[in-house]
RNA sequence: GGGUGUUUAGCUCAGCUGGCUAGAGCGCUUCCUUCACACGGAAGAGGUCGGGGGUUCGAGUCCCUCAACACCCACCA
């Protein structure tokens, strides 16, 4: 008998379940509450295996806990994610060849709705399809009515105590999606480039500085030159001028620290208006920012009228043409530097000085460490909290507004003059409200909240569910997400949205490498699930993941736990033939040594699973490894074996209990196949597998302790000797290896100073272990 | 430049507050269609726990140091 794919039984089991509340928390009840939220993937997405395996660890823990006679809300979701639906459709629309500006914003909003009535179902057929036990009856969108209307509320309330306020700033400007993006946004990317060195004649001298730069296009919103106050090459010409090659601009030569002597050619030049560190110079010495790149990446200013409208890396390639042609290129060599790129479209970003709306974090985020100092906030694993300390201690206020048109629109509504005249819901008739929209991770940032149907306070979820208990999720989203899920709830409610933030790894491919479609070594969890099975992809993701930042996971792993499954059901085949199925089932007191043996062993297996399942331990692969072992090695091979040569009643109602308890265990993992085993061996009806109570231990006597200890080591011996029966060169190894150890042991425990500074139980160990060893010594010398 | 993590069998990894002969899965070798299971069973090979130093009766585990790899943050002339 193999484990079969059970994909058709499992998607019947979750549909009733599903449909008669088996998922649906119930804030009347009476029991403990146990809330997380799922970390919302994107409305048009499809589920990778990383959600799979994040989402994986939050169903375990949801389903164990429900056993554990919690009532569970697993609150689940999608987020409009807009920088991505947004780039999507204007991809879908330019494939139709219209560009979605000519639609207005509202007629491009209709198309945006329309493409997720299309392919918003699939992510969420797909976690029904893994089986996760999620509370639909509550599902959430980021881009609710409900949730639009937390936003409005939130950014007012922000905004009247003067957290949200607009500014005129150099930003990260994404030129071809033309909008802003925050600093998290920007992807660093190491790349080959050229240092070109160009010669700016000092006015009314025979001199001339030389600058190095890698971006000579800004040459033309140059305003000055920095040199280091210390750098006597450079001494004599502070508050002199040079002359801007092909612009003719004079422009002053100052003195900054900036300037680094070691680096270039020790003078820098200054482009206040597309340069972060420039910025900085120019307000320091009140320089002009002069704006030579629009909005669209193009050259603008009408310095160099034959430049002017080129894009900005054609006009780079213009403009070494002209400096070359006038002699001003003196030098040009490669080198490589860091690009800043768009995380979405892999853009080169151009830092651009707009007006944008910002959040001022600095207070929330300074009570955000206070948090995780105290313990209040805990991390699993721990080392995260090192993470959370260094960026929250210097962070910068968070740039939320987009120019694009999906997400959630600013609420602030200005006069005919343009000034501010009301901000929030509902405004009245006459105003202009503002074009930008907020950063996905705004509304994001409330999801605890929201979801549960805050603003309003006294909404019954929300007074029961919040906060939360757990958090779970991929750790490249500490900052984005978690961060900011914790400063808004410090903010709205003085507490933390929950208070324990698991961090997960990253599923990588068997080699270790991260799995992305240009490698082409990415595997898909739903063709997994069609192949094997959907028990045998959760418990092969389950066991796979350990605590580490990447976790190696392929096919291999899930062909494992499939031969796993199989061997389940073949040890329960057995037990069946001998009429599991009808017996009682019980822990008997009187039973034979190999009954005490696999019911002592249980109990290890159950607690080991408990302590696995600890909010602070969080060890799924341990979780799983821990049945995995038992199943096989203690049930199997060993409890099987041996009831094979002894086999009574008493035999068969002990494994049912056993049985139970496995299937009890295996729910939260692999939950159809331990339902349709649950029915089918008359322990009740499949459904109700899910709200039995977890495995209790069968907590043996003493006697019955030393029954199974002793049951353990005779069977040891027994092998030993079968084996020394067979193979005298081995019985002979085995002898000398264990009067090797005898010798050893009975030196330490000689060793005075051992005996004088070793714990007492450790010298307790030593000798029940040469006690044993004597025992088998004796054992083999008889054969 | 700052930080974090990793380094244990051919591969992927367990080894918690130091304590019995360092483990698992896969792979490998030999044998076995034994009546639950070949998606199986039995036996076996394979490790100076990255290098060096230290603390200790005792170190894979703690401390120092060096190295390699990975990732994050900052820099971005």
């Amino acid at each position: 008998m193999a484990y079969e794919n059970n994909n058709k039984y499992a998607a019947e089991l979750y549909a009733k379940q599903e449909a008669e509340g088996y998922f649906t928390a119930d804030p009347k009840s009476t029991k403990e509450h146990f809330c997380m939220m799922l970390p919302p993937p994107n409305i048009t997405g499809s589920l990778h295996v990383g959600h799979a395996a994040s989402f994986m660890r939050q169903d375990v823990i949801a389903r164990y806990q429900r056993m554990k006679g919690k009532d569970v809300l697993w609150l689940p979701g999608t987020d409009h994610a807009a920088m991505p639906v947004q780039m999507l459709v204007e991809k879908k629309l330019a494939a139709e060849g219209i560009n979605f500006r000519t639609l207005g914003r509202e007629g491009f909003l209709k198309h945006v709705w329309e493409w997720i009535e299309l392919y918003g179902g699939e992510i969420r057929a797909q976690l029904r399809r893994m089986g996760f036990s999620l509370d639909w009856s509550r599902e959430a969108f980021t881009m609710s009515p409900h949730c639009n209307s937390a936003v409005i509320h939130a950014f007012k309330k922000m905004y009247e105590d003067g957290l949200i306020y607009r500014a005129t700033r150099m930003v990260n400007w994404d030129p071809a999606m033309q909008t802003s993006v925050s600093d998290l946004e920007v992807i660093n990317s190491e790349e080959a480039g050229t240092f070109w060195h160009i010669a700016y004649p000092v006015e009314d001298s025979v001199e001339k500085i030389v600058v190095a730069t890698t971006r000579p296009e800004t040459m033309l919103g140059d305003t000055a030159v920095a040199v280091n106050p210390d750098d006597e090459r450079y001494k004599h010409l502070i508050g002199k001028f040079v002359i801007l090659p092909l612009v003719g601009r004079r422009i002053p030569i100052v003195a900054d620290a900036y300037a680094d002597m070691t680096k270039g050619t020790g003078a820098v030049k200054i482009t206040p208006a597309h340069d972060f560190n420039d910025y900085e110079v120019g307000k320091r010495h009140n320089l002009d920012e002069i704006q030579v790149i629009n909005k669209l990446g193009k050259i603008c200013g009408g310095f160099v009228p034959a430049l002017e409208g080129l894009d900005r890396f054609a006009a780079r390639a213009e403009i070494l043409k002209m400096l070359t042609a006038e002699g001003s290129l003196v030098k040009e060599a490669p080198c490589t530097h860091t690009v800043p790129r768009a995380e979405r479209g892999n853009t080169i970003l151009e830092p651009m000085i707009t007006p944008q709306w910002f959040c001022d974090v600095s207070k929330l985020a300074a009570e955000s460490v206070a948090k995780a100092r105290s313990g209040e906030l805990k991390f699993v694993p721990e080392v995260w909290v090192n993470t959370w300390y260094s960026w929250l201690e210097n962070i910068q206020p968070w740039c939320i507004s987009r120019q694009i048109w999906w997400g959630h629109r600013v609420p602030v509504y200005y006069d005919a003059a343009g000034k501010v005249a009301y901000v929030g819901d509902n405004p009245p008739a006459g105003l202009i409200q503002d074009e930008d929209s907020l950063d996905t991770w705004f509304s994001s940032g409330l999801w605890p909240l929201e979801t549960l149907g805050w603003p309003d306070e006294n909404a019954v979820d929300f007074k029961t569910y919040f906060p939360n208990q757990f958090l779970g999720t991929a750790h490249d989203i500490i900052f984005f997400w978690v961060a900011r899920m914790v400063m808004m709830s410090i903010y709205f409610t003085g507490k933390l949205p929950f208070d324990t933030v698991m961090l997960n790894g990253m599923i990588v491919d068997e080699a270790g490498q991260k799995m992305s479609k240009t490698k082409g070594n990415v595997i898909s969890p739903m063709n997994l699930v069609d192949e094997f099975g959907i028990d045998a992809v959760r418990f092969a993701i389950c066991a796979a993941c350990n605590q580490n930042r990447v976790n190696p996971f392929g096919v291999s792993n899930v062909e494992n736990a499939r031969k796993f499954l199989t061997k389940l059901l073949n040890g329960i085949s057995f037990w069946e033939m001998k009429g599991v199925a009808s017996s009682v089932g019980g822990r008997y007191t009187s039973c034979s040594p190999a009954c005490c043996w696999i019911l002592d062993r249980m109990d290890k297996m159950i607690a080991d699973a408990d302590k696995a399942m600890l909010l602070s331990e969080l060890r799924f692969d341990e979780y799983a490894q821990n049945i995995y072992h038992f199943v096989w090695d203690d049930f199997c091979s060993t409890f099987i074996e041996a009831a094979k040569k002894d086999m009574s009643q008493t035999t068969v109602e002990v494994a049912r209990f056993v049985i139970g308890n496995i299937l009890k265990v295996l729910q939260p993992v692999a939950p159809f196949i331990a339902a349709e085993l649950w029915q089918k061996l008359g322990f009740g009806n499949d459904v109700d597998l899910i709200r039995e109570g977890f495995a209790e231990i069968a907590d043996l006597n003493s006697i019955e302790e030393e029954v199974a200890e002793k049951f353990a080591l005779d069977l040891e011996i027994a092998a030993a000797k079968a084996k020394a029966e067979g193979d005298k060169a081995a019985a002979a190894k085995e002898l000398a290896e264990i009067a090797a150890r005898i010798e050893s042991l009975n030196k330490q425990l000689a060793d005075k100073l051992f005996v004088s500074r070793a714990k007492p139980e450790v010298i307790e160990a030593r000798k029940r272990s040469l006690a044993e060893m004597v025992e088998r010594q004796a054992a083999l010398l008889k054969v």
